[in-house]
DNA sequence: CTAAATAAGGATATGAATTGTCCTTATTTA
DNA sequence: TAAATAAGGACAATTCATATCCTTATTTAG
């Protein structure tokens, strides 16, 4: 049970997104170049995000993404499910209809108690990355990246955004 | 990121072994039968299992899997990482490192912050599992479980456990 | 106004992982 | 002694992730 890298990818466009003058476009091409990832893959996962909403595009010169809502407003949790779906990580496929002793029609109240069990760790994994926003993470990227490094980043960035 | 139906059969054979009367083994064979699931490929589930010494194996007619511990000492944890394995769901590939802007020779002090916050989530995720063990799941079936399906499984079990 | 740059997305190829089957071997018990 | 069993190797089928290529429509820069 691996995310996908599309994820790791989409997290760390992101954060550049996040750092982005207000107004600017950043190209598919610049995130790709940047983060040394393939150009047309990426795309894949940057549409991924823009059809959850969490990026705004526009085409031509000079175009490209930026976040749709402020960095404090974007979770974890909304990019790792623009990129991974929704969809529950455990898959109850009830087994338990199968047990020969079960009478004929016998129907099932609620759901299966290990499915039950699953669902909870996953909704514990879902509140953590609900708990941490892109600004947040920003917040901690300032503080540990080495001040040049961060600098000349920026720098890079802003020459890309127009 | 979708867990492997092994998953769901061993927990499920977990649950059934955790009944078990003292000292007698259930088969493969059996316990493929009661859940309506291939047999040979059930059995690479139990092998799994057995490698983490969760279970304890035996052969011949009357051999089979019961569980190495009790019930109460067997975590969801432990079953879902003898089929899934311990690895974090997470991996980060370190794309920091192609920034362009790295001087040559840059050595990074710590794993990169997006990672260790998707790690958190993960650790999140399998302390809700460590904290439910078989006997807990065991006690939950019986409960919801109808009283009369719940006795002729147990019936059905015995008769097959020799 | 024109040409270049871009997002969006369809089609397709490749590789890896999951799912599933079959067979052999050694062991244990009935 | 024969049947039943776990263990595991080999392999096939399917699904999914990864990756590339191409077309289209749109937007801006020049």
């Amino acid at each position: 049970m691996i995310l996908k890298s599309q994820v790791e990818w989409a997290l760390h466009c992101c954060a550049v997104l996040a750092g982005l003058p207000e107004g600017r476009y950043l190209s598919t091409k610049a995130l790709a170049e940047f983060h040394g990832l393939p150009k047309e893959y990426l795309s894949k996962a940057l549409q991924s995000l823009s059809q959850a909403k969490l990026v705004e595009s526009t085409l031509g010169p000079s175009g490209g993404y930026r976040l749709a809502r402020p960095a404090s407003e974007v979770s974890f949790l909304d990019v790792v499910e623009a990129v991974e779906g929704k969809e529950r990580s455990f898959v109850c496929s009830n087994i338990r209809a199968n047990n020969p002793c079960r009478p004929e029609g016998f129907c099932d109240t609620g759901p299966c108690a290990i499915a039950r069990i699953m669902w909870e760790a996953d909704a514990a994994w879902r509140a953590k990355l609900r708990g941490v926003s892109l600004a947040a993470l920003i917040q901690t990227l300032e503080q540990e990246v080495p001040p040049a490094l961060w600098r000349s980043s920026g720098e890079w960035v802003k020459r890309r955004a127009g």
